[in-house]
DNA sequence: CCAATTTAGTTCCATATGGAACTTGACGGT
DNA sequence: ACCGTCAAGTTCCATATGGAACTAAATTGG
């Protein structure tokens, strides 16, 4: 299991690189990454807060809107005309926080919203031209970080990275969201 | 961008796989994981989610362990000897959190430590038996569902994925970690 | 070898967070 | 049409969180 992290990659520039990041590294994110039986959920974890943490620094930093408030302002952005309900569904966040978020940007009209016609209780929400030009400012710092951190990979290889995630994403639906509390048939 | 996402896999069980998982899905997740440029980010974050959200409820429940306290007890389960400053730099979580986290896994005696010899500021942990039965059961759960995600790539791929983000975390030191406010040189 | 600076870990405190209860509207069955 | 159940979004409140200041030890450098 842990083998499978020590790819038999045999490239004498690679191991120059590996050599100089884990001494960039500390010892047990070292040991996390390529020591621990686990490696996809902390490959993963590491990857996405590499990704989040600057992003969402550099958002807060510069228009303050806190993670939530941009959670919501992106969704909407990508797909107007969605409700609260979807960023929840989407996002993870609890819909009191996404609530407030929504309040957040409605108060500082990056967000306009009114009630949806076939379910009264919904509200369909849209970017205002200010929460859109953000939006749009967003975009090319996001992406920027993106490229970055494929800058690594050959084309071949980011299709690849692409492809497989895309079948994991749609496996999705199969993996179990609740663990059992203990063995159930035992 | 987004036109990599539609991998022209050419699989119709992938087909079919693909639109029983978009019916599954909620429209703006679909939106995100599909037709979004910041495609990378999204995906990592989705998987990361759905990996973590019920393993940490899992923890929760039985043991009574939120997410930081949990963090250093894998931590240190892992590797032990280390310091609370090695817990922080590798999992990205305030220094004040960890700290807190660990005075409850001492106090609960999960969790021992003798200040460092080599230096009187800092301590080196260790499990206790306690702490080790935690580690040890909590481990195949955190295996069973990693299992679950990988096991619709077949084991070449799964060896794929595993040297791709190998590639990539090998990578990170050269990623930037801060971005500019703005444009600097223009 | 003594200031000046940095670092490990803790404490303080204002704020963010998220579970649970609540309000209002939708929906299914009779 | 009516009632019980469910769903969208909001509010309440106890608690978790994280920035900043703090203590004590290490390191740097003059």
């Amino acid at each position: 299991m842990s083998e499978m992290a020590r790819a038999p990659t045999s490239l004498s520039k690679l191991d120059r690189e590996r050599e100089s990041a884990l001494r960039e590294l500390d010892p047990l994110t070292v040991t996390k990454l390529w020591d621990n039986p686990c490696w996809l959920s902390f490959r993963l974890n590491f990857i996405a807060f590499r990704f989040n943490d600057p992003v969402y620094r550099w958002i807060e930093t510069r228009y303050g809107l806190v993670r939530p408030e941009f959670v919501a302002l992106y969704a909407v952005g990508l797909r107007g005309g969605v409700a609260a309900k979807n960023i929840v569904a989407s996002s993870g966040l609890p819909k009191n926080t996404l609530s407030r978020a929504i309040q957040k940007l409605l108060q500082r009209r990056l967000l306009k919203r009114e009630t949806d016609p076939d379910d009264l209780r919904s509200y369909v929400l849209a970017l205002t031209p200010a929460g859109r030009s953000i939006f749009d400012e967003t975009m090319p710092m996001m992406m920027a970080q993106q490229t970055a951190m494929l800058a690594v990979l050959s084309e071949a290889e980011q299709k690849q990275l692409c492809e497989l995630m895309d079948k994991m994403v749609i496996a999705s639906p199969t993996w179990p969201a609740d663990l059992e509390p203990e063995g159930t048939s035992t």
